[in-house]
RNA sequence: GGAUGGGUUCCCGAGUGGCCAAAGGGGACAGACUGUAAAUCUGCUGGCAAUGCCUUCGAAGGUUCGAAUCCUUCCCCAUCCA
């Protein structure tokens, strides 16, 4: 089986430019591919993650990859698919996330030696001059046709800027740039990015007469539509600092019945025998494809060591066991009056809650507990020798939990 | 540039002088049920030293005993006409 067939299995191919070539040159490894990443915040997601497997899936067939930052086009801010006008960020953001980004992104693939490359489309975009841009690309291009595209459609009705209308003629004219400076032959993207890697292959050939590919990737939603490696808080992050490892793996850990095998289809390396053996699993038994998901993915993610403690704190809490990994919270002397806390402050300096009002709600809601007695008085205290002893462990609803320990 | 309609809490959206920390829905959170799932039902959803006080209805001023609501200026958005 090809490489275009497995990623075809996993079901991360959404749409390709023409099927036959584009088999034939990812099994063959004849594709110099790039993907673009905007630095839009200062860690990438899960999306991006997706993307850089599929980088790395690509580069083990022999193609190369180059990683593209996008100083130049985050100046801009791609509307595809949104509903709401960017935030336009400052160069400075743009420079610190590029910097967070490449850290990141070396993590995952392999730079070294030429075999990937990266590079930042501000080196050309930046330094554009706009009338000539408009003489050589912007004539390239047809309003009519590009307010046809997918990606502006919902903008249309909510309003949509000159400067993001743009955007799409900044990423045709980047995959022009690649296809000269470095033989780029195929551009991979998430759905959402189609009409604007058309509008490149298009500029490629109107511009070189040559032939160009792109490719997108199934975007990862869940059966209700909404997109995956979202929380109420925002993304699902690859920093750690961002996203402890623990509630990474809780993430998936927490992922609906429906999802998961499509999840570990798309996301992990397991390969797909095996795959294909768990989709055989039904109810509670999906308990355990999940673990599996969680900690694979915790696993390619923060390393093996990280994904082992997630794991553990995790069965200690719902199951019972040591409870060694749970995440800790440090109480100084003076968060304490006669050596007592209430559990209100402890709640709130935890974490668990966000202010006082919501900590009193939980409590009066049953929803607090520490360790094994539920909390019904707002008022309690927690002694500061118990606290000491190590095994206060504070916990909000089923899935919050924090240790609580004193300096 | 002109005309019209708008900007309300996490989101959508009602409210057009006091009864408004602001209806309703969604989401989030908590409880019950479960499998750390989904569905369902219930509660809850600005902050605080809490029968009170403070902050919030695009921004700044003003009128008034009292303003999300009225007036002025400004900013922003949509639609139609240029």
């Amino acid at each position: 089986m090809g490489i275009y067939e497995e990623l075809k299995a996993r079901g991360l191919i959404a749409q390709v430019t023409d099927e036959e070539q584009v088999r034939e040159m990812l099994n063959n490894g004849k594709a110099v591919f790039y993907i673009g990443f905007d630095p839009t915040a200062d860690s990438l997601h899960v999306g991006h993650f997706m993307a850089l497997c599929l980088m790395k899936r690509l580069q083990m067939a022999g193609n190369k990859p180059i990683a593209l930052l996008g100083g130049g086009t985050g100046m801009i801010g791609d509307p595809s698919g949104r509903t709401d006008l960017r935030k336009v960020l400052t160069k400075e953001t743009i420079q610190h996330n590029i910097d967070c980004f490449k850290v990141q992104m070396s993590r995952f693939i392999d730079f070294s030696e030429g075999k990937a490359l990266m590079v930042n489309n501000a080196d050309w975009l930046l330094d554009l001059n706009y009338v000539e841009f408009l003489r050589e690309v912007g004539s390239c291009f047809s309003v009519n046709n590009m307010l046809r595209a997918e990606c502006y459609k919902q903008r249309m009705e909510k309003g949509l800027t000159f400067l993001e209308f743009n955007y799409m003629l900044m990423q045709a004219y980047d995959f022009l740039r690649l296809y000269q400076d470095y033989g780029c032959n195929f551009e991979f993207g998430g759905d959402d990015q189609w009409s604007n890697m058309l509008a490149g292959t298009e500029l490629i050939r109107r511009k070189l007469g040559k032939d160009a590919h792109a490719m997108t990737m199934t975007l990862l939603l869940n059966s209700e539509g909404k997109k995956m490696g979202k929380t109420a808080s925002g993304a699902v992050w690859l920093d750690p600092k961002k996203t402890t490892p623990y509630e990474f793996y809780q993430y998936w850990r927490n992922v609906g019945d429906s999802d998961v095998l499509k999840c570990i289809r798309m996301l992990t390396f397991l390969p797909l025998e095996q795959i294909d053996e768990m989709d055989k699993w039904e109810g509670a038994e999906l308990n355990k494809a999940k673990e599996i998901l969680a900690y694979e993915l915790t696993a390619l993610v923060h390393g093996k060591e990280e994904a082992e403690k997630a794991q553990a704190a995790a069965k200690a809490l719902f199951a019972g066991g040591a409870d060694a990994e749970i995440p800790t919270t440090v109480l100084h002397d003076d968060d304490f009056e006669n050596d007592e806390i209430g559990v209100i402050k402890a709640l709130v300096m935890a974490g668990l809650c966000g202010s006082n009002g919501e900590a009193r709600r939980a409590i009066q809601q049953n929803g607090v507990s520490i360790g094994d007695s539920k909390v019904t008085d707002v008022f309690a205290k927690i002694a500061k020798d118990e606290i000491a002893k190590g095994d206060v462990v504070l916990r909000r609803g089923k899935k919050n939990f924090r240790k609580l320990a004193v300096e």
